[in-house]
DNA sequence: ACCTGAACACCGTTCAAGT
DNA sequence: ACCTGAACACCGTTCAAGT
């Protein structure tokens, strides 16, 4: 059942003077849901919002989608989408499952308020598949069997997505301008007692010195580090 | 509900004797908190149904906890502490990270509903501080330098605490009956075009055969051989 | 000192009625 | 065919008043 949302466009002869621009569609509630998210944090994505914005009733979105719910199942699609849109596989293996994850994490780090909403339920559709193919593609070429590629294939996927998201809610955290909270994050880790937490201590000083952009990166090295020493075909 | 077991009546002298069962306390109050979470769900901890189940006005709550949020804080740190509480260093560096990833996981899948809430925003507390220390202890030990265990640790965190709470996530979403939306799940892929998909085809019947178990397990796995590797001291 | 009750400003969802 | 408005059953938080 795929599309049987958009509503027949009105005839093109009844186009006289200006059109009607709150005509409801699914993508322009999207469109608007994904704004409000942008600029105000999820907390802000209500219904009632949703109708203000597009100068409807409220209750006139739940003619296109089923629930609050359907409409976050949509922007999850959404998401993923601006992950693997327009990706192509690079000149290794491994430079395909580097280049895909960045883009991934990207897109959440795009839009957080989204990707907190809704990382877990990613919404088993096109978008999905296209990547899922991309990096079993790739396992497949590094050498691995079918049974093994899957393995790697959801472990590679689950680190990304759980890395990416677990990220964007320390971002919404901290607040779309506060710089402030990550410093406090620091002090409280050097102001631990060193008596009774020496290792700690050792090496707090360190702790907050990695920005995440290299965290990310360090990590996804570590695991396709094991990934190729297991594959038998370094790159 | 009738409390047979209640003490005496308030008399004259009451007042003076052990306070009444349903007098308030933040221990008491997060007692009920984590009881609603676990019976029935992240949506089910509302002021509201948390005064009802310990007696009292709904409001009267907030004279403990400053509102909701604090109240989440308090069960975060809950959540870590029985992770960390009684956990003792393993035979080697490497026994002890696995053995400390594992209690975290045991931790949030034993209160997924919690986890869901509170993982991205564990607080700075004790509990996290012991777990660090012994992290860095084991890292320390396996030979890495300061700046070294720092970056290792982080990551092994990251990892560890993101894909607990994802995996707690799934395990809510479908729902305390479960089962079901797995199979839909390995269903959706099974069904996914073979025409647009092949390599995920080629795959498709053994992604959903590896269990929630293994999948950890083989992640940490892939993450301490890649540590290991760096580390220059095999165990 | 501790708690209550009412009030306030919100939610998502349903549904009869309008156009 | 599409949308509105009222209603329903909820939220978290504040605060004057009770005991």
């Amino acid at each position: 059942m795929t599309d049987p949302d958009s509503p027949a466009p009105r005839s093109a002869g009844a186009r006289r003077g200006r059109p009607p621009s709150n005509a409801l569609s699914r993508e322009r509630i999207l469109d608007a849901a994904l704004a409000v998210l942008e600029r105000e944090g999820p907390d802000a994505l209500t219904l009632r919002r949703l109708g203000a914005d597009l100068g409807s009733n409220h209750t006139a979105v739940l003619r296109y989608f089923s629930g609050k719910d359907d409409i976050l199942l949509g922007l999850a699609e959404r998401l993923i989408a601006e992950a693997v849109d327009g990706f192509e596989p690079g000149p290794t293996w491994r430079a395909t499952l580097t280049g895909l994850a960045r883009r991934v994490r990207r897109a959440c780090l795009a839009h957080p308020a989204l990707a907190v909403l809704v990382a877990s339920r990613v919404s088993r559709r096109d978008a999905e598949f296209r990547g899922a193919d991309l990096v079993i593609g790739a396992l497949l070429e590094a050498g691995f069997g079918a049974r093994e590629s899957a393995r790697y294939y959801r472990s590679l996927v689950d680190v990304t997505l759980a890395m990416s998201s677990f990220e964007a809610a320390s971002a919404m955290l901290d607040g779309p301008e506060r710089e402030g909270d990550r410093m406090a994050w620091q002090r409280e880790y050097l102001m631990a007692s060193p008596q009774r937490f020496p290792q700690l201590a050792s090496v707090a000083p360190h702790l907050a010195q990695a920005d995440e952009d290299d965290q990310f990166e360090f990590v996804m090295g570590l695991l396709l580090d094991a990934v190729e020493a297991r594959s038998g075909r370094p790159v």
